[in-house]
DNA sequence: GCAGTTACGCTACGGGTCGTAGCGTAAGGA
DNA sequence: TCCTTACGCTACGACCCGTAGCGTAACTGC
């Protein structure tokens, strides 16, 4: 979460936990009601009752902290067993939906990936943070569909990993492009036609 | 392009279009040192050789500046017709890729969408700006598709509308996460099973 | 207990950007 | 020539950044 981890046993004061919690929830209120461009380090130091000077003694700087701030929302995403394939899709779709929903997700979300062109570090930090823990959800999918008989288990470890990428930069990219760019609801009806045009490439493709 | 446009002859002293397009160049130029977040409107003056007020006469900000700057790239895509849907569909992923794969692109898009979440103006103008500039070449694409004979005609026009947002949504999402978020090459072989992928699942909904 | 070590709160600071006001000058139109 | 608008320039208060320095708090090992 922090920069360091306190691996063992350290001497000295140990870092308060309550302040990295009051830190994260302060960062994420800030992102509701100010967004990403005017939230301030000062701002969120003030929120959580501590002193700015211990925000940099913990995160480089604000692109670090907001995307372990938001990071912990994608730790809820879940994805019950709803029996077949394109339920699960579509339960996929709704979930990555509703996180988009709330104002801090979407403020904060774009704006770190934007960061994260010209910053290598920070790119790896949204990586195992946010992008990782969506795409369990994926892979959790497709194994239940290859249990069920859905799909078929593929020879080829690349080649089923370069499938996995694909799947799932189609479904989280056309979510994300939805709801931020055209800014229109990703409602039941959209997820719908959306999960019957995937499932229908995919099982063309298991048939050529 | 400005915030005002000169409908008629207007007296006084015109604005200089000049110094429009070395404002206009300069923001890219800014764009690719220094990227989204370091760019100032000082820097961007200083390069166009142009005083900061002159600035603010004609856009209100920097989220403004930097959609127009962007947005005269987007005027170089073009869809030259390849013969077959296949074909035209890996023309558009290619294009927007090529887009991505400029600095000044990759830096600004994500980073105006995201305050776009809290500015409708904003929205509206990356809307008119860019998004639509894209949108033409998936119109067109499904447009010859239809000449063909690949695809059908649809009689509902609303139906047919929910349909191209959805494959634009599709095809750009997919591009852009692909590129940005998972940060990895959009090449032929990508470009070839995402294409094979879309369009069975576009006959299968021919089909059924 | 006592020293050693690390974290915290607080204050203060130089450096930078923002967006605007005010002024004199330049470039067109009636 | 007068009027109107645009331009360059300077200066300004407000704000945020990221860090240094200090005294104090908390925890560990002896």
């Amino acid at each position: 979460m922090s920069d360091t981890d306190p691996k063992a046993t350290r001497t000295g004061r140990p870092r308060s936990t309550a302040a990295d919690a009051a830190i994260l929830e302060a960062t994420r209120a800030s992102l509701v009601d100010l967004g990403w461009s005017k939230l301030t380090m000062s701002d969120v130091a003030t929120r959580a009752g501590v002193a700015k000077t211990t925000l940099y003694r913990r995160w480089a700087g604000k692109n670090e902290l907001v995307v372990d701030a938001v990071a912990v929302l994608f730790d809820e995403l879940e994805l019950p067993d709803r029996g077949s394939l394109a339920a699960d899709v579509q339960g996929v779709v709704l979930q990555f939906a509703a996180l988009l929903e709330r104002p801090e997700a979407r403020t904060a979300l774009m704006a770190v990936v934007a960061e994260s062109t010209r910053d290598d570090s920070l790119r790896h930090r949204i990586r195992s943070a946010i992008v990782d823990r969506q795409k369990r959800l994926v892979l959790l999918g497709r194994e239940r569909a290859q249990a069920r008989g859905e799909l078929r288990y593929e020879d080829d470890a690349s080649a089923a990993a370069r499938n996995a990428d694909l799947i799932f930069d189609v479904i989280a990219g056309a979510v994300v492009h939805r709801t931020l760019v055209s800014a229109e609801p990703v409602d039941a009806e959209w997820a719908s036609g959306f999960t019957s045009l995937l499932l229908l490439g995919l099982a063309g493709a298991q048939a050529g």
